[in-house]
RNA sequence: GCCCCGGUAGCUCAGUGGAUAGAGCAUCCGCCUCCUAAGCGGAAGGCCGCAGGUUCGAUUCCUGCCCGGGGCGCCA
């Protein structure tokens, strides 16, 4: 509809353009918006506003001309000049009710691309290193990146959903340590544990199954271990040589298959839990990208040639460092240390250089705020590629803070001591905990009321929305009690007796449906469907309230129960698009 | 020191160049013999942080300042 008039606007400037009243030169583009209020029409146009400097001629004067030269549509009813030189279109009652039949007809289909735009993108989110169980800060981009993902997929968009399993480097080094050293306690070994080890009881859990499988095959005595080490950090040493050594120190006992049975067991059994965690959350992947995999086939010595062919590395007190700092950020990084082995930024540069190979025209990554060092330095890597950096795209997801009886509800990962998103999700259901996450802006700070959450009442938004649809259930189900059935064909030539205010306002909502879509994905904003969701829910509410759809007037009745009916499509597919459930009954 | 995010109703936040700045909660007043009152209708509540600039027009864009929140200082 919206482009219908945007094309009728667009040939009448061209024969403004004929007619030599706005000179040559590209014309602007056309801003078309929905209106504020129905007295304005359905859109409104400020092209005249914007040309009328050109013209040479007042707003007023020129939005009569460009009326004057619009072609004749059989959708619009009139247009009209407004305020300081608007042109409002107002739609015939047909075109309004047109889509109602078109929701029906595409079912959770409807809201489909605006634009055909096709463009393939590779979307990254929650990534989270598999050394412990997903927290409520992580939730936030899961919630995020699964809507963000549903809803670029329904405007057009190809896309693939990747999370990045960091199996690889020191911090899984120093997890595979925190198991052995646990299992050596449950062995009856007295070791000292690291105050930078992971220290959470899942560890004893890992290390207890370790242990049900092999034994004490790999204990060795307190004093083993501990032999010639440097000194830890309560004896004035540095904390992180010594759980270097440590790991060394492990490594060394238990050869290198006895290391890897302790990782191995970690790995699979964390990342195992991060998956069945997101599974039930709703969260989907098409894609689990190995880090250790990246390695070992060799992408991240190509993605290192590469930069070095194009003359963006150097060496200096033996390490390899890229020129970070000519291409945007703020100082050079190292790819190769001193001892040989590749960074961290090596192989993050080397999976972005991999999402491209793998053909997406665009890689967006989800991340936390915390992260935002990383814009700089990945974008440099892009240049360094010879990309253009535009196909990489970072949205930094800015922080949630529970809120429990009004007072900060405070984690901290560092005693072990944190609420994980499994916590959260049982305390308020995953309906309420996907909703609350994406109700805000990604790039505003989250206040989680997790009271507001839980409470079965009015306040919940989440309900709100959830009621709307159970009640369009309801009435089908009364429906199905009395002797007639719906009739969607009555309906349909039934709807010039949709004339009331509620109805037309319910039928405005659904036609935003598809723009709204657009912007989303455009913006990357879920939160914009959350709140259409609310906002549609709100016309059904009061339509409901002020009109009986079971009325005895057959054609009447046939078409508010297509109305209706539309709602409930929209309304379930737009839940859908969030991972909230569309009950039918509540 | 540098970087990121924010400052809009009492509270939590929408609103990325337009008309009278919106919603939820909280407050006040009404509405169930009627498809679910987890609902609806109404009232009240605002120097859109401050100062400049760009523009026909700025809450929106630019600059500076003030006030919050977070991050970084060769470790990812």
């Amino acid at each position: 509809m919206k482009e219908h008039i945007e094309e009728l606007l667009s040939q009448s400037l061209h024969y403004l353009l004929r007619d030599g009243i706005i000179p040559p030169g590209q014309p602007p583009a056309i801003q078309l918006e929905r209106t504020k209020s129905s007295e304005h029409g359905e859109f409104a146009s400020n092209v005249a506003m914007v040309l009328a400097k050109q013209a040479g001629m007042p707003p007023r004067e020129l939005a009569a001309a460009i009326i004057d030269r619009m072609p004749k549509s059989h959708q619009v009813a009139k247009m009209e000049i407004a305020g300081p030189g608007f042109i409002n279109f107002f739609l015939q009652h047909i075109t309004l009710t047109s889509v109602i039949n078109e929701v029906l007809r595409k079912g959770d289909q409807f809201g489909g691309p605006l634009h055909r735009s096709g463009e393939s993108i590779t979307l990254e989110y929650v990534s989270a290193n598999p050394t412990g169980p997903l927290h409520v800060g992580h939730g936030r981009g899961a919630a995020y990146g699964a809507s963000l993902g549903n809803i670029l997929h329904l405007a057009g968009y190809r896309v693939q959903r990747e999370y990045y399993v960091n199996d690889n480097g020191r911090q899984m080094d120093i997890l595979a340590l925190s198991v052995w050293l646990r299992y050596l306690e449950l062995c009856g070994e007295e070791v000292g544990f690291p105050e930078n080890g992971y220290r959470g009881e899942y560890i004893y859990d890992i290390a207890h199954l370790v242990r049900g499988e092999y034994g004490d095959k790999w204990r060795f005595g307190s004093v083993e271990v501990a032999d010639g080490l440097p000194p830890g950090p309560g004896a004035g040493g540095d904390g992180e040589i010594y759980i270097d050594a440590l790991i060394a120190r492990a490594r060394e006992l238990l050869a290198a298959t006895g290391f890897a049975v302790f990782f191995k067991a970690a790995l699979n059994s964390i990342l195992g839990d991060i998956k069945e965690d997101l599974a039930d959350f709703g969260v989907v992947y098409d894609l689990w990208f190995s880090e250790k995999a990246l390695e070992d086939s060799g992408a991240v010595q190509r993605a290192i040639d590469r930069l070095r062919a194009n003359g963006h590395l150097y060496v200096k007190d033996g390490a390899t460092w890229f020129r970070a700092s000519a291409l945007g950020d703020e100082k050079d990084r190292v790819v190769i240390r001193e001892n040989g082995r590749t960074t961290y930024f090596a192989s993050d540069v080397a999976y972005f250089l991999s999402k491209l190979e793998r053909g997406f025209q665009r890689a967006i990554y989800v991340l936390g705020a915390d992260h935002h060092g990383y814009v700089a330095r990945l974008r440099a890597a892009a240049q360094g590629f010879g990309e253009d950096p535009d196909r990489l795209e970072i949205l930094l997801m800015q922080f949630a803070i529970l809120y429990r009886n009004g007072e900060k509800a405070q984690m901290s990962t560092r005693s072990g001591q944190f609420v994980t998103l499994r916590e959260l999700r049982e305390e308020v259901g995953n309906d309420a905990a996907r909703f609350f996450y994406i109700m805000r802006s990604h790039d505003q700070h989250l206040d989680f009321d997790l009271d507001l959450a839980k409470s079965r009442s009015n306040e919940n938004p989440v309900y709100y929305i959830q009621y709307a649809h159970a009640r369009i259930c309801s009435v089908l189900r009364n429906l199905a009690q009395m002797d007639t059935r719906h009739n969607q064909a009555i309906g349909e030539a039934a709807m010039n007796l949709l004339t009331e205010e509620h109805e037309l306002q319910l039928m405005r909502s659904l036609s935003r449906f598809p723009e709204c879509i657009d912007s989303a994905a455009r913006l990357r904003s879920p939160h914009l469907l959350a709140h259409y969701l609310h906002a549609l829910a709100t016309d059904l509410h009061a339509y409901y309230n002020a009109h009986q759809f079971l009325v005895d007037e057959e054609n009447l009745r046939n078409a508010r129960l297509n109305l209706i009916l539309a709602a409930r499509i929209v309304l379930g597919s737009g839940l859908k698009l969030l991972g909230v459930s569309a009950p039918e009954e509540m």
